[in-house]
RNA sequence: GGCCCCGUAGCUCAGCUGGAUAGAGCAACAGCCUUCUAAGCUGUGGGCCAUUGGUUCGAAUCCAAUCGGGGUCACCA
């Protein structure tokens, strides 16, 4: 039972008798007090002084006098201009607390219990370049909001559809024939997908050049980019891959296969995972059907020069094109196949959630207008997570100009960092080498992936390195601390909590209630994560919950506590506290240490 | 230029379905380790919530305009 709905049903009634209104509880505005004052809910009281034909403090009493009559739980209440603050009874808190701490899942539900299914795709990769910061976002958040929508009961179908083909995958490819003397991730001793990289860089360099040349020799740049030798052999390179090119495919799978294992390590350090994969190698061809589906329907329309177009004007959008006049798919073609493709093949899915950066915003707009336009109903429930840009302190990066962050190189250095931090601290000298190493992941990796989730999905953020790396206030590290903590007093406590059951006799202090208060907001908050689609609720608000347990660990002994009693509900509280923790970092993708 | 997003402490961010004196962290300064892990806690300083107007009992929050920043306007993906 929600708090909140409780009192709104409590004082609904009793501002309708009491002033003669119709309000149901849904129009009952309740908010937590302040700390600042005296008790645990606020009623504002400003809309019922009209009514009441009052003052507000007048008001305020009247409906505090009739809340204290009509149920026990409340004990007392003041009331301060318009908002009447009143308190709820030691028991009530008890038992709030004795009914969370029955529940063994803390505010998760049971898998499947829901019974929707949800498509999400993200990470998204190119073939060509290792991944960076921005993948990095991409990739925590997507595996982030899957977890959280699987706490809701939904079940959830990861997807990665993998840029595996065209032209920038044929500049790398093209770059290493020329230049590449046969060196492979074996004999270079790098990742594959670094290696892959590598030749990107080199062709851009070497089209570069050949541009200079071009212009000097008198050539303009626009004609210089188009004439450029490199270019015409890339788009040569191209085409014998469309024409299924022994060579040139054999080529292709082979450096594709070296960036997948590089990928793969990747993917294994930030610790997201996919249920399926696609690659656009397959999908690209799809989409054409719809086409002409969209012709016979009449949502799509032929052009003259024999390209197909939708027109989204009514809609506030813009005409675009779906089909090309030479009868090849765009971006948008293959986007609106694979969508009426997916929902083929998993019947049961009602949505599908996109993980794309916000430079995508209007793209995304323009898809689920025309699949509504095509009739599918379910377009009305496919959702673009949109995030903004990830930002560095020096300006924007480009990959081009080598400004960019490489994810490996990023990973590696925030574990480095963990490493010297942890070694300093000199707390774990007794723990055997692999735990320590796992610990340092563990913590460098927290730190990382708290520091960019707790962040707003939709707003851009402002990634400093610096900063990043910080383990002390709201990071992950000492989320991941404050876990520890904990653990370390409940081994120092031989019992079982199970067995533990608390008494209503316990006067609760006034930061075992603080603690109680944000314990039962847990499920509430994993609800507004899910339909906001925002892991930053749920980052926010477990730093809120490590805090407030530092503020009682140094106000409250608990292992040093006399009364038996006292002790048992103490341990019990931190118990449920840690477990909440847990659960609320798992979201985030976040592991957190027994000790360290 | 059209459309979309954003402007909150020196810095990074919360708060935004309208409610009390706008909150955290970092940085700065001052305290607290003989007590369950000081990666912690407590305190001090720091704000015309970009500007102006509107809506109302009440606006950081909603609406409009202006200024500033970003994105996007391909038969690229």
């Amino acid at each position: 039972m929600n708090i909140e709905h409780f009192l709104s049903d409590t004082i609904s009634p009793i501002v309708n008798e009491l002033f003669g209104l119709t309000s149901t509880s849904n129009d009952i505005i309740l908010q937590k007090t302040k700390k600042e004052f005296e008790g645990d809910y606020t009623l504002v009281t400003f809309p019922y002084i009209k009514a009441a034909k009052a003052t507000p403090e007048k008001t305020g009493e009247l409906i505090g006098e009739a809340l204290l009559k009509a149920n026990p739980a409340i004990t007392k209440f003041n009331v301060v201009k318009g908002f009447l603050n009143f308190s709820l009874s030691n028991d009530f808190w008890v038992n709030e607390f004795n009914s969370i701490s029955k529940e063994n899942n803390y505010g998760i539900k049971p898998a499947n219990s829901s019974g929707k299914q949800i498509m999400l795709e993200y990470s998204s990769p190119n073939t060509n370049k290792p991944l960076h910061l921005g993948h990095v976002r991409n990739n925590l958040l997507g595996y982030s909001v899957a977890t959280i929508l699987k706490t809701q009961g939904h079940d959830v179908i990861k997807v990665n559809l993998v840029n595996d083909r065209g032209i920038h995958i044929c500049k790398s490819m093209l770059a290493w024939k020329l230049f590449g003397n046969g060196e492979t991730p074996q004999s270079s001793g790098m990742k594959g997908d670094h290696l892959v990289g590598k030749y990107y860089v080199e062709y851009d360099k070497a089209y570069k050049k050949e541009i200079q040349t071009l212009i000097d020799s008198g050539v303009t740049k626009e004609d210089a980019e188009k004439q450029a030798p490199i270019m015409l052999q890339t788009q040569d390179m191209l085409r014998k891959w469309e024409a299924s090119d022994k060579e040139t495919i054999d080529l292709w799978k082979m450096m594709n296969g070296w960036v997948y294992d590089g990928f793969a390590i990747s993917y294994k350090k930030l610790g997201v995972d996919f249920d399926k994969m696609y690659y656009e190698s397959n999908t690209y061809i799809l989409g054409k059907e719809v086409v002409t589906e969209g012709l016979a329907k009449g949502v799509f329309y032929k052009k003259e020069n024999g390209s197909v177009c939708i027109d989204l004007t009514k809609e506030g959008l813009d005409e675009k094109v779906v089909l090309r006049s030479d009868g090849t798919s765009v971006y948008i073609t293959q986007d609106l196949g694979t969508a009426i493709e997916r929902f083929k093949e998993f019947p049961k899915i009602s949505q599908m959630i996109y993980t794309v950066g916000n430079e995508q915003d209007y793209h995304f707009k323009v898809l689920f207008k025309s699949l509504e336009k095509l009739g599918y109903d379910w377009a009305k429930e496919c959702y673009h997570l949109s995030y903004g840009m990830v930002e560095l302190p020096e300006g924007k990066m480009k990959s081009r100009e080598g400004t960019v962050v490489d994810a490996d190189d990023l990973m590696d250095g925030m574990v480095v960092t963990a490493k010297e931090t942890s070694e300093e601290s000199g707390k774990i000298d007794h723990f055997s080498n692999e735990e320590k190493e796992q610990l340092y992941n563990t913590i460098g990796m927290g730190a990382l992936k708290y520091f960019i989730l707790k962040v707003d999905p939709k707003k851009k953020m402002l990634f400093d390195p610096k900063e990043s790396i910080d383990l002390h206030g709201n990071t992950g590290p000492f989320i991941q601390y404050a876990h520890a903590r904990i653990k370390s007093i409940l081994r120092d406590y031989e019992k079982s909590t199970d067995s533990i059951s608390i008494s209503t006799t316990i006067q609760l202090h006034e930061k075992e209630k603080e603690l109680i208060k944000l314990q039962y907001d847990f499920s509430k908050i994993l609800e507004e994560a899910a339909n906001t689609y925002s892991p930053a609720v749920v980052a926010n608000y477990i730093y809120e919950l490590a805090k407030s347990f530092n503020q009682f660990y140094n106000e409250c002994s608990v292992l040093k506590e006399e009364n038996t009693a006292i002790k048992e509900f103490r341990i019990k509280l931190i118990d449920t506290t840690a477990k909440i923790i847990k659960n609320g970092m798992m979201c985030l993708g976040i592991n957190v240490p027994e000790r360290m």
